[in-house]
DNA sequence: TATTGTTATACTCTATAACTATA
DNA sequence: TATAGTTATAGAGTATAACAATA
């Protein structure tokens, strides 16, 4: 039917896949995958472990625990929703922004160091290619 | 200093984990992720235990543990190295080859999916990204 | 003695089931 | 009665340490 699109399909799902695992292999992370998503979702606007265990597609026990743990080491704070006593409310810490910052610092340095030799034509391809992946997956 | 490459660096990155997970996510699989890895490895040329841990970066006892499970599957054979008595050989079985495929093909799938309204200009984009990431990581 | 792979054991992350508190 | 979150318990996946077999 269209094998053209498949192959495309293939080929920017490998580059996408690698690099991710670049990114996660090489990179400094001061904290497991499961525990930076959930801080980077709370920066990206999620107030409550309901809401964190939809957005990661994790049980809420799990989520639970996992918020527990970022608790414990003061980079999560749990506040009483003032509306809903069942609920409760997620802020990041000082200490938990800046775990978080570091992290995007560390990661956005190593494919800085993978792009800097990349010629100026090169990098603004990949810049709409960004862009075109951002918006197909959010249809 | 080099702000608008920092930039670039963030935008891709983002794109590609985005995709990643999308991809992960929502598309069909059959096993769980490091099964699937270990299979795709031996597709592409690995032999051995070792081999495999170190290009997944684990160790070697979790390596064992999963190609055991995989063998239990019946979708990898284990052969001692006649060359070397220490060593084992893997294969994938016919059952194995299948069921990457498969998965390979519901991954595909996904992309395709997601890219099948695009222009021709735009697709001749993500192929030209494609190449420039795949070769911007290998160096 | 060094290397390849496995077994023993423990820890982490996840899930389902059961529970508490609130709506 | 339903919902938000936690606690109890168990099942995967991983790691380090110790072991067996071969180089």
């Amino acid at each position: 039917m269209n094998d053209d699109l498949t192959v495309l399909a293939n080929n920017v799902r490998i580059a996408c896949q690698r690099v991710s695992r670049r990114v996660r292999y090489d990179s400094q992370t001061a904290l497991p995958p499961h525990m930076l998503s959930v801080l980077f979702g709370i920066s990206m606007g999620a107030k409550t472990p309901g809401e964190l265990a939809d957005a990661e597609r994790v049980s809420a026990p799990s989520m639970s625990k996992t918020i527990a743990a970022l608790a414990d080491q003061n980079l999560v704070t749990r506040s009483p929703d003032p509306n809903d006593g069942r609920r409760c409310l997620l802020t990041l810490t000082e200490e938990g922004k800046q775990t978080l910052e570091s992290t995007i610092a560390s990661r956005d340095s190593y494919m800085v160091q993978r792009l800097e030799d990349l010629s100026p034509d090169d990098r603004r391809v990949l810049q709409r290619a960004a862009d075109i992946l951002l918006e197909a997956i959010s249809r």
